[in-house]
DNA sequence: TACTAAATGTAACCTATGTTACAAAAAAGA
DNA sequence: TCTTTTTTGTAACATAGGTTACATTTAGTA
């Protein structure tokens, strides 16, 4: 485990602090699509991303969902944070993307490595840095753009997370995670299916030319 | 201004914190509709409210606008101190939604406080968690929610902040707040009247009862 | 008071997006 | 192979919200 914590976060924090996360840290191998926090659930530690990556998303009362944005190598989640401080419960759902490796650590450890290292200070301070940029964006998404463009950035940053060509989703888990209804994602895609810019298979979608 | 400090400050800051803040701060009296701070401005200083309200705006390229959060008594802005973090310009505008007080710290304290006062470092977090969790809420209200209850949830809060039963906007400065147009706005608000919501005059809207 | 500018009311129309319904195609099982 | 389920395609229609255009009202001010 400690290598792989270093191979993540060598660069940032110091031996000591590597030590102590190691210490306390548990290590955790999830598969893709694995719920990892659902909403309203009482957090018991917070995730430190070694490899894979994990999707957040926001639910409102009726059930509909809404992708937020994705946590990589060396993030994160600032939900998680939250938590720990004001109400316990999540307000997010967090689900791997793909084969996720993590280690969790206990919350209590949050506060007294604050005090203690200046590079945790920094990691948890950028963390809400990132996340609340990201949520801006996902503002200017359904503020600003059509569902056209939300849906050529949805391929776009799916095929960057999973580095590969090929989106592996059907209509409705896009429109699920768009927000939007299967019917319309079918419309839209095939428009950009005519403009050459990708291919549909079914389960897939095969990514030509994004610009 | 170390007594409006204490008011506003006093129980959750230590005496020494206190103090630094009023030796290092510059105070700052500002009537409403002010702009503190500009998309792409360098950001010099971290605001503490002590009385009053700001409103934070988001702005797409084509100069939209949209309405993202009010500061109030005892808030400071996350995203000043995003700035000092990573990159320095903002990504925000401030406005002053009426006569303001409130103190500026130059951000280079910022981190020294963090490691000298616990306080301090729950402050800041405890900015961020309420930050994020109204741009949660601001994502909800776009995404899940139409736009005759964005209208009322603006007058709810609107007359939460300046504590009035009447509104004083006009129609299209609303419709900018919540990116809509006026005509829309003029349209859902006349709804309202005649569900005996409120009752509309011109250049302000009496708020009768919006349960 | 008369003129001008700002604010509001309203109709008619347009467009993006959502909904319903059903057919066709592909994959998965039996 | 035959049957069933999942996925995709497409038409027809509904609706919220945006746009244009113009009238009316109100407030300021010359």
């Amino acid at each position: 485990m400690i290598q792989e914590l270093k191979a993540s976060y060598g660069h940032q924090f110091e031996d000591a602090l590597l030590e102590e996360i190691s210490q306390v840290g548990t290590f955790k191998d999830v598969s893709a699509s694995y719920k990892i926090i659902e909403i309203g659930d009482y957090i018991k530690g917070m995730p430190l991303l070694l490899s894979g990556a994990i999707k957040i998303l926001r639910d409102d009362s009726d059930g509909d969902e809404l992708l937020l944005y994705y946590l990589e190598k060396g993030d994160t989640c600032s939900m998680t944070m939250n938590c720990c401080l004001g109400q316990a419960k999540s307000e997010i759902r967090a689900i791997a993307e793909m084969d996720t490796k993590l280690i969790m650590v206990p919350v209590i450890k949050m506060e007294e490595w604050a005090a203690k290292y200046k590079s945790w200070r920094n990691f948890m301070f950028e963390s809400y840095h990132k996340r609340l940029n990201e949520l801006l964006q996902t503002v200017d998404a359904i503020a600003f753009t059509k569902m056209d463009e939300r849906v050529l950035n949805f391929l776009k940053e799916k095929a960057r997370i999973t580095n590969n060509t090929s989106v592996y989703n059907t209509h409705q888990e896009i429109a699920y995670e768009l927000h939007s209804s299967r019917v319309v994602i079918s419309r839209l895609l095939k428009k950009l299916e005519n403009l050459g810019k990708i291919e549909l298979k079914r389960n897939h979608i095969q990514i030509i030319d994004l610009n």
